[in-house]
Formats: structure tokens, C-alpha cells, sequence
DNA sequence: GTAATACATTAACATTTCCTTAAGAAAGTT
DNA sequence: AACTTTCTTAAGGAAATGTTAATGTATTAC
């Protein structure tokens, strides 16, 4: 469960593309702009997006090619087709792959964004496995990740901020294994520069306090590479 | 084997809506015609229908009107608007009832058929038929949310506004779990955003107060996220 | 036709929660 | 020893929420 609901803009033209993202931040939601089909294909898989708009026209790899792409790895994100001319065909491809919208450029902002309200509020949680999970029991502790609850055997329940919440997620659905700093700060800040990984490192050290109400539980670090939930 | 999915298409001009009918059928729908709003409701009310395609432009009672009349009843069934004009107003009107999908007359035929098909493919709707339930017992209260009346054992009688009844519903139906703001939200506001956002916490202190004769019913906010009634 | 009522929204201000950044210490690496 | 990475606490500001009051608006009562 998150506040902002992600998108993964990927439209070649850096003017309008930029103003269509500013747009949409304004609008309430988390941005990612993709300038071709390649860069789109490789920010799709490193995190997760809510929904995603693609260009038909692009150069290197088009549209149509990133949808089928991203279909065969994820057939239930809602994709939705800007197209620069009124091309029949590219629209009927484009629901073949199974688009669930398109536009037709020049488009009008306040529609795309009414398109994108009703496209995001008919599907609440699809994300099935992500959101199907959420009880956690470990050491003395039980946790809901949904709630955003820790709840220690004997005494408190602690509330979980959102970021604490979806680390805590990721330590132990890597239980006694290595959770590598990348995938946790790509995941969870959505990029890995030395201010997010400073900022992880804060929220390693709240986990910490909580958890060490059970002296069994500890998180060590993997120096350069991560971090590591484990019992005992 | 399915059977065909049907449609409910509401068009007000005869020749075209005859054309419309028989091209669907010709492509494997079960289609039902009406002529105006009136009729369109009244032939919804009759039997179950799988997609709604509505003109807009009608005498009597136009494809707005009957939308949300529609939208009281179900508000799951996919609408799809036809417009005459491109009327953006009436497509933004269309899209706040919960529209699915919009077609600016002259259409191209095969567009509407692979719009339907993108719509009905979605997922099988699950229709949860959530009216028939309405009375609720929790802590020391009964809830009638057809009469809109909260009743404390031993005290008082609340008559609830239609805004606190739905809000109380929904927190009812999710009891000691989350509610999430974004679907209470599109489900009684018909909108997310910041002033729909402040008027629910009005309506959540409101409920609150009602609420606090019994000391161990708490709703709880989870930041970010939403709403949690909870006992104890 | 005007007043009263019910309801919903918006405003205003207080409070809480959350995240980032800074900064100095500690630990690990070469 | 020099350098990098991590640990921890705290401060500041942004955003979300709590709450009451004011405003707007439609319906009902008289």
C-alpha cells in the first residue's frame, strides 16, 4: 500500500514529456520519465509502477514493441497509448496487446487525467501477491504490514511510518538472507544515491530500536553490501 | 462455454442506434436497445447487463442522468459514453460518475468493438452485492444503514446524514481492518483530492463523536493511508 | 415568500507524523 | 594512517490530520 501511485512515463520528446511529468507530479502522482523505449523497458523492471503511458512514436523501440515487453512480464498493469496522429492501426494494436486506453496528441490534460483517475480507482489492489502477504510473525514479534503495525508478544504496538513499514517488509521477506542496499533503495526511495542510502541507514537505526525489545533479533550490516534480519 | 456478454446501449436516434445494435450483434454481443434515458432504466432494472453504452444527448432523461442513476444501484457495470459533440465538459461530467470510456460521434466502429473488448476482458466482475446487508452490530451500538440511525444501547438514538452513514458503512464493512482513503473516497466522493480529502476528516470527527459513548471503539488513522475502526 | 433546517463544503488554526539532512562518532577496509 | 562506510541522534520543514467554526446551498416548514 502506497501513498502516491507511480507512473512510468515514456515519451520521447524531452519538452512535452517534461511538461506532461510536471503535470502529473502536480497532479498527485510519482513520476518516472523513460525517453525511449529501451530506458523505459529498464526502469519498468526496477520498480513498481501503478500505470504506465507510452508513446507509440519513439525512436529505437516503439510503443507497441514496450508494451508487448512489459505484457509478457506483467499482464495486469493498466497501460494506456498516446499516439501523435489519429493511426487506426496503432490503436487497434495497441488494445491487442491489451491497452486499456489512448490518446490521440494534442490531447487535453484535464482528460488524460480524468482517463487516469477512473483507470486506478476500478482496480483498487490488483497487485494480488504484493498485497496478499502481510501478516509476518518473527521472534516475538508480529507484524502487519498493512496496518503498519509491530506488535511485540508481551508489550507494545509500535506504528510503523510508511518507510519504516516497507523496510522492516523487505528484511523479513528476506528473513536470515542478505537484503542488498540497491534493491532496497531503488524499491523503497526509487533511486540509490548517497542521500537515500544515509536516509536507510536512519531508518536501519529505528528498526533497530524497536526490535531489540527480543535480544534475539538482530540486523547486521553487510559492509558495501546490505543488511541482514536475523534470529539469534 | 459463456454465454454472450450483453450490452445495454442507449441511443435516442433509431437509424443509428439500429446500425450500432446490429453491428454489435453481428459480433457476438447480446444487445439491448432503448431509445431514451427512460427507457434505458427501466430495461437496466429488468434484467443483468454486462456494459452500458450510453448516449449522452437525449430527450427525457439524458445519458448523464441515467449514469447516475445507474451508478446508485451498481457501481461496478463498465459505462461507456457516446458524445455528439466533443464536448469535454459533459466527457469530465461523465468520467466523475465513474464512466469507463468515452466515443466522440462519428466513431470508427472497430475502435468501439475493441474498446469493449478491452473493458469486458478486464476481470470477471465480482458482483458483491453489499445492499443487502445493512444491519450492523459493534461494541455498543446498532447500525441501520437503510434507516441511517445509529442506536446506543442504552442512551441515545443518532439520525445519520447520507455523507456519515456511507463513511460509517464502509468503516463497518472493514472493521479492525483498513480503510483505505483513496477507495472511500472514489466510493462516496466520487473524487480523490484535497478538499474531498478534508471534508472526510470532518466527516471521520463527526463519527467520532458519536462514537465516543463507547470508550473502546476507536478509529484509528493510519497516516497516509486511511481509516481503522477498532474495538479496544 | 420568508424563515428555519439539514447537509456538505471550505476555512482556519492546532497538532501530529514523516522524511530528509546534518554532523560527529564508530567501525570496517586498504 | 587515510579513506570509506555505517551508526546514531537531533533539527527543520513539509505534509497529513484533528477539530471547530463559518459559509454555501438546497429543501422543508410556516
Amino acid at each position: 500500500m502506497k501513498t502516491k501511485k507511480s507512473i512510468l512515463l515514456v515519451e520521447d520528446d524531452p519538452n512535452f514529456g517534461r511538461i506532461l511529468k510536471d503535470y502529473l507530479t502536480i497532479n498527485n502522482y510519482e513520476v518516472t520519465l523513460a525517453v525511449n523505449g529501451i530506458e523505459g523497458f529498464e526502469k519498468f523492471n526496477k520498480s513498481e509502477f501503478d500505470l504506465c503511458i507510452l508513446d507509440i512514436m519513439m525512436p529505437f523501440k516503439d510503443g507497441l514493441t514496450l508494451a508487448r515487453e512489459i505484457r509478457e512480464i506483467n499482464d495486469i498493469i493498466p497501460l494506456i497509448f498516446l499516439t501523435a496522429k489519429n493511426l487506426k492501426d496503432d490503436v487497434l494494436k495497441g488494445y491487442k496487446i491489451g491497452a486499456d486506453d489512448y490518446l490521440t496528441k494534442p490531447f487535453d490534460s484535464e482528460i488524460l487525467l480524468a482517463k487516469i483517475k477512473s483507470i486506478l480507482n476500478r482496480k483498487p489492489n490488483v497487485n494480488i501477491d504484493e498485497n496478499d502477504v502481510f501478516e509476518f510473525d518473527f521472534g516475538d514479534f508480529s507484524f502487519n504490514s498493512k496496518l503498519r503495525i509491530l506488535t511485540h508478544k508481551l508489550g507494545e504496538t509500535y506504528k510503523l511510518s510508511p518507510k519504516e513499514n516497507q523496510l522492516l517488509k523487505m528484511l523479513v521477506l528476506n528473513f536470515d538472507d542478505l537484503l542488498p542496499r540497491d534493491i532496497a533503495l531503488n524499491k523503497i526511495w526509487r533511486d540509490a544515491n548517497y542521500f537515500t542510502s544515509r536516509s536507510m541507514d536512519v531508518y536501519i537505526a529505528k528498526l533497530r530500536k524497536y526490535l531489540e525489545k527480543d535480544f534475539t533479533l538482530k540486523i547486521i550490516n553487510v559492509h558495501g553490501e546490505g543488511f541482514r534480519l536475523m534470529k539469534e
